[in-house]
RNA sequence: GGCUAUGUAGCUUAGACGGUUAGAGCGCAGCACUCAUAAUGCUGAGGCCGGUGGUUCGAGUCCACCCAUAGCCA
């Protein structure tokens, strides 16, 4: 291999300790853990590291609010994230914290050779400051009518209604979020950093092909458009790192966030007796990624270059900017229930399932992907489970039941073996390239190759006929080798899988392997069950409970009781739907549903339908028997936890005082 | 509002440099098989490539505008 050498540290975004992981974070986790994964099956030098990014003024807040020291809120989210990320097979060599002594090591080191540089500059600012709570606001946490469409309870930079940006002080009856007093205008001394000093530098570098060209155009438009100097100063109160020999004055966030990829990976270091400089010196040889979403190409193309060469170290060779998760086309969204944290989607699905839907779809562009949940059961049951394990499956019971587990001494086929091997070449390129997909179609593409070869050759005729053994015995091991040479390139998709395999196999799974002759396997256990309909539907169920538990919705204004109008539907969509009136004649509490009632309808039909309404909370089962109600007759019946649902009743209304349209 | 992207069959998508009947997987329909976690194989039906106008002998592929979606505006 010629590029044996090649070292590579990787590192994705680090979430911020005020938050739960969610699916949405999770993109960029599987991304960048296949690539690095990939790099390593392949021999190579990589290490992936990564950190909370611990300090600001949420993370001050959300601990006062808890009545306890920010350092205890951020090492309880340091373990819930660590959980999550193991959970679904994450594996960073290192994950750490940006409230951490190298993490104030380095933001030191960074801010002097910017400051001696003459990068720095200070100046008077005027800002929002809440009287009572004694302190300066941050945009977010101001609310007011916004100052071009009038919209209320906006933020104090953009209004979500119309879509405006703007300054906090040009916010209509402005309240702080934090103590609901109305905010006064005070001066405070800022630091700043000198952006337009490194223009040239920053400009070449973008240009050198560290960036994909959507990102790169983007950051065209920053040049353009002028850069403008940075804040990087807060006043005291705030949780972070003080600047030296400025009493009162902190590191803002995004200056230190960064700076986590390198303490984190310093903390690797000083654990394993790695070279640091080997790594982040001037004059590294080594290769450098920061996998980033969308939002924060800002921080990562400009500032962050800038402040790796003020403090003396190399840059990133380049950024990997992704997409955004969106779920069934639309934004995660709490009130729809698709917002799923990573420990809901655990409690209830195979996190490889997610690994694999997420590889199927990401490509190396910013596009967003989305997660839609109908194909991802088809995908997954589909790809997984009927093409790739089954080739396995259907293979395995002979080897073990006539053969005592023993593979033939050679190859039935070794011509599609050498092009099984050598379609790594094009998937190996695609992984390089972050062309998951491709690699993923690539691989089905030869998982089909795999059945149809085991069709061909019928197996379970050759069974049946006598003197066929040697025939039968090289058909099946022909698919179990095939099936290893998939499992290799799938291995850094799906880890856990893989080791079920190398366990099943007796023989580790590698990249592009030499056939296994003469070898003796283990019996076959089922590698991956599929997802069942009914575990997404407990999922979306689960969502939606413990959004209710976690966070009690703030008061509304009555003008906002209304709840925004789905999508507006068509004609068509509408005549589709053949309404009934349906007799009540039978009404039950369901055990273990807390929403649902078991009804039993009559719309003249033979049999009565069965129907599960979620009205719990607005009826009581005897008021509803002898009523009329209308239902969707033509709906497809859905099975549920608790048994066929044929059908729905209609009903409306806002919360719990939802009503059927008719009287008795 | 400005900018950067994205918009191809029911769903998810592939389509350097513009060039014969726009590929694929899932789903769907029919047939075959029954070794396999009802998995597999074969065949087939589905697309005026977001819209409008333009450039061109010829445009998902280039240009303009419009619509929708996402992100950014530090």
């Amino acid at each position: 291999m010629t590029n044996s050498s090649r070292k590579i540290l990787v590192t994705s975004a680090l979430p911020y300790a005020n938050g739960s992981i969610h699916i949405g974070h999770l993109v960029e986790y599987i991304q960048t853990d296949i690539w690095a994964r990939f790099h390593r099956l392949r021999g190579y030098e990589c290490y992936y590291v990564c950190a909370d990014d611990a300090h600001g003024t949420p993370i001050m807040l959300r601990a006062q609010k808890e009545g306890i020291e920010p350092e205890e809120l951020i090492k309880r989210m340091h373990a819930e994230h660590q959980a999550d990320f193991a959970a679904f097979a994450i594996g960073f060599d290192n994950y750490y914290s940006t409230h951490s002594p190298e993490n104030r090591q380095f933001a030191y080191l960074i801010y002097q050779g910017l400051k001696t540089a003459g990068h720095i500059e200070r100046r008077i600012i005027r800002q929002a400051y809440d009287p009572v709570k004694e302190m300066f606001l941050p945009d977010r946490f101001i609310r007011g009518e916004c100052p071009k469409c009038g919209a209320a309870d906006q933020y104090g930079d953009h209004c979500e209604t119309c879509g405006a940006t703007y300054s906090p002080t040009e916010l209509k009856n402005p309240v702080s979020a934090i103590s609901g007093a109305t905010p006064i205008e005070k001066d405070s001394e800022h630091f700043f950093v000198n952006l337009a000093n490194f223009e040239a530098m920053l400009k070449e570098w973008t240009s050198s092909g560290s960036l994909q060209p959507e990102t790169q155009h983007k950051v065209n438009e920053f040049f353009e458009a002028g850069l403008q100097a940075w804040d990087i100063s807060r006043d005291a109160p705030y949780f972070g790192f003080e600047i030296p020999e400025a009493p009162n004055k902190y590191f803002y966030v995004w200056l230190d966030a960064p700076i986590g990829y390198m303490a984190s990976f310093k903390q690797l270091c000083d654990k394993k007796n790695l070279n640091f400089e080997t790594f982040w010196g001037k004059a590294s040889q080594a290769e450098v990624y920061h996998f980033i979403g969308k939002d924060i190409v800002y921080f990562h193309t400009l500032f962050w270059p800038a402040m790796l060469t003020a403090g003396g170290f190399r840059k990133p060779t380049a950024v990997f900017v992704h997409g955004f998760l969106t779920v069934d086309g639309h934004k995660m969204s709490k009130s729809r229930g698709t917002f799923i944290n990573a420990r809901t989607y655990l409690d209830h699905l195979n996190p490889e399932y997610l690994r694999y839907y997420f590889a199927a779809k990401l490509g190396s562009g910013v596009d967003d992907v989305d997660l839609n949940l109908d194909d991802f059961f088809h995908r997954v049951n589909a790809d997984l489970v009927g093409k790739v394990v089954n080739i396995a499956s259907r293979c395995a019971g002979f080897i073990s039941k006539r053969f005592n587990g023993q593979l033939a001494l050679q190859l039935a086929d070794s011509l599609l073996y050498q092009q099984f091997i050598e379609a790594g070449l094009a998937i190996a390129e695609a992984y390089e390239q972050r062309e998951y997909n491709k690699a993923v179609r690539d691989i089905m593409a030869l998982a089909d190759r795999a059945n149809q070869y085991i069709d061909e050759y019928k197996p379970w005729i050759l069974a049946k006929q006598a003197g066929q053994e040697t025939e039968l015995q090289a058909v099946c091991s022909q698919g179990l080798n095939l099936f290893r040479v998939l499992i290799g390139y799938l291995a850094p998709i799906l880890p856990v899988m893989a080791e079920k395999v190398t366990e099943f196999l007796a023989a580790p799974v590698i990249w592009q392997p030499q056939p296994l002759l003469a070898h003796t396997i283990n019996p076959f256990k089922p590698l991956m069950q599929r997802v069942e309909p009914s575990q997404i539907e407990a999922m979306l169920e689960s969502a939606k409970d413990s959004l209710k538990t976690l966070s009690p919705s703030p008061p509304v204004q009555p003008n906002q009781l209304t709840e925004a109008l789905a999508e507006t539907i068509n004609y068509d969509d509408f005549a589709k739907i053949d309404l009934r009136i349906a007799k009540i004649i039978q009404a039950d509490p369901v055990e273990g549903a807390d929403k649902l009632l078991r009804l039993t309808l009559d719309i003249g039909e033979d049999k009565p339908r069965n129907v599960f309404a979620g009205i719990k909370e607005a009826y009581q089962p005897e008021q509803l028997v002898g009523r009329l109600t209308v239902m969707v007759a033509n709906l497809a019946p859905r099975k549920m936890r608790f048994g066929l649902s044929e059908g729905m009743v209609l009903a409306a209304g806002p919360g719990k005082k939802i009503s059927f349209t008719s009287s008795r």
